[in-house]
RNA sequence: GGGGCCAUAGGGUAGCUUGGUCCAUCCUUCCAGGUUUGGGACCUGGUGACCCCGGUUCAAAUCCGGGUGGCCCCA
């Protein structure tokens, strides 16, 4: 690694996912690339954390088709505009290159594929709730520079669609996410976040509300992690998305939808954990847990080997992902390789291990080496894996506080901004339409957003707008996004 | 949305101004053999490239036009 994670963050970054091979930019369509198998895998790991949790929680999984026809993607008229900009079409096929009938959008998000079907599928109180995930790529013609695992013109991600019979349900829901999020976000993968419910002006197209959460890179600015949204009625009317209730009355269901991308909480996970040698992965996604490298002196290879093949075999039975790495290397040379790629726990074994019957485990986050008796290395594995995420979360929890201040006036707020990021908090005027105007000044001048109002807390201004100088309504923060 | 820069082996580069010296330089990776192994070893040999289409010219990596892709800055 050439690049010093705090120095430069941006060229660190993309370093990182070059040198560990995590993904390959050089695939020529502009916005797209090819994630390989350190990153899937960590992916996959991520997803099943996700999954399992969504299951619990009483989502079913469903995979509905990539292409929505056209005339289902204009249904509900704002999140048609909305999206419109950043659709790919499929407007023709076959070898002539024949234009179709009709043009299909590559999903963007699958609304507009799912209400079709919940149309069909719902029809009585009692087919309620109906709640669904789906883990699918999507497609978004994004005109910004695209980023690996942030900002990609096609990216990876789960997302929920649920049906309510009222608006208390559907709410329930839209709490239950955010728990999900901290759940599985925070616990698991220790990227901090905080939740916010996105000004009236920065909504997702088609909601009532949404809620947001964003999270920080170590340079300052907010990557937006899964949001969670209330449709209330607005995609079911547009849909016909209809039952009868207990009152016999037909009535239109109240729909949800939450979208945790985990493309980009890989991202986060880079950004977050790694440090100058490399990535650091979180033990439970841990495409490898424990590497074994053997050292192999003259004469006693045989000895060292055979003592390296067993307790590989020994920790793989225990059901932990390891690799025993046997490529011709010096010892130096697969530390290094194995530090890259954010391998958890080493363990060396060489001659003066095998005669002491132990081994020396060295870890990751802290590099601190141990030597571990042969009769405790399972235990030890196991305990020193708790260890690493606990320190993990508690770095990563340590740096997202530092990153949230406070400002009472403009200029105040402009020097957090411009010299340390994160995000500020500050009072005001209003988070409806009317105060759009006063955010538009403040993107023009620092190019920061209003993030939005905390949901976890209740806070109350105590001044006033720090642009139009009106009575503040809310506390907002607000900072430079990726 | 506006502006600028760039494209030579898997990665990083020299050559381009002034066309011929270039069947293209160096480092690294990769392959074979030898040797070594407790923090990026070494020796010998080998493989591998001028983004695409068109133009100018006796001659194009080099000049011109277009395309594609990448990077940066501003909004």
């Amino acid at each position: 690694m050439k690049f010093k994670k705090n120095k430069n963050f941006s060229e660190w970054y993309s370093e990182v996912i070059q040198e560990a091979e995590l993904a390959d930019l050089r695939y020529n369509i502009k916005g797209f690339i090819v994630n390989r198998w350190l990153a899937v895998k960590a992916m996959k790991l991520m997803y099943a954390l996700y999954e399992d949790e969504l299951e619990r929680t009483g989502h079913k999984p469903h995979w509905f088709p990539a292409l929505i026809p056209e005339k289902n993607f204009v249904k509900e008229a704002e999140h048609a505009k909305g999206f419109a900009p950043e659709v790919f079409w499929v407007s023709g096929a076959g070898s002539s290159g024949k234009l179709l009938a009709e043009k299909f959008a590559m999903r963007p998000t699958s609304e507009t594929a799912i209400m079709q079907m919940f149309k069909e599928w719902i029809r009585s109180w009692r087919d309620l709730p109906y709640k669904l995930y789906q883990d699918c790529q999507i497609w978004r013609y994004e005109t910004k520079a695209t980023r690996p695992f942030l900002r990609g013109r096609e990216f990876h991600w789960i997302e929920t669609h649920c049906a309510f019979v009222n608006q208390k349900d559907a709410e329930v829901q839209v709490l239950q996410d955010m728990k999900i999020t901290e759940k599985i976000m925070h616990k698991e993968f220790a990227i901090p976040f905080m939740f916010f419910r996105r000004p009236e002006w920065d909504k997702f197209k088609g909601a009532v509300y949404t809620f947001a959460c964003d999270s920080l890179f170590p340079n300052g600015k907010i990557v937006q992690q899964p949001s969670t949204h209330y449709f209330g009625t607005k995609f079911a009317q547009a849909f016909d998305v209809k039952f009868i209730d207990k009152n016999e009355k037909e009535q239109y269901a109240h729909t949800t939808a939450y979208g945790p991308a985990i493309w980009r909480m890989m991202g986060s996970l880079i950004a977050t954990h790694g440090d100058d040698k490399g990535l650091i992965f979180p033990p439970k996604i841990a495409p490898v847990q424990v590497v074994i490298v053997p050292i192999l002196f003259k004469g006693k290879e045989k000895v060292v080997l055979e003592g390296a093949r067993e307790l590989h075999k020994y920790l793989k039975n225990s059901g932990l992902r390891v690799e025993l790495d046997l490529t011709d290397k010096t010892p130096g040379n697969k530390f290094y390789y194995w530090e890259l790629r954010g391998t958890p726990i080493r363990i060396e074994i060489g001659p003066r291990d095998i005669s002491s019957k132990s081994v020396t485990m060295v870890r990751r986050d802290t590099g601190v080496k141990s030597n571990v008796k042969a009769t405790k290395i399972l235990e030890e594995v196991n305990r020193t894996n708790d260890l690493i995420l606990i320190g993990l979360k508690r770095k990563a929890d340590a740096q997202f506080s530092q990153f949230i201040s406070s400002a009472k006036t403009y200029s105040e707020l402009k020097e957090i901004i411009d010299k340390k990021g994160g995000l500020v908090r500050t009072n005001w005027c209003s988070v409806s339409k009317s105060g759009e105007a006063c955010a538009k000044k403040l993107k023009d001048k620092t190019t920061a957003e209003v993030r939005g109002v905390r949901v976890d807390k209740n806070e109350r201004p105590t001044g006033n707008c720090i642009i139009c100088g009106k009575p503040a309504k809310v506390v907002v923060y607000i900072g430079k996004a990726y």
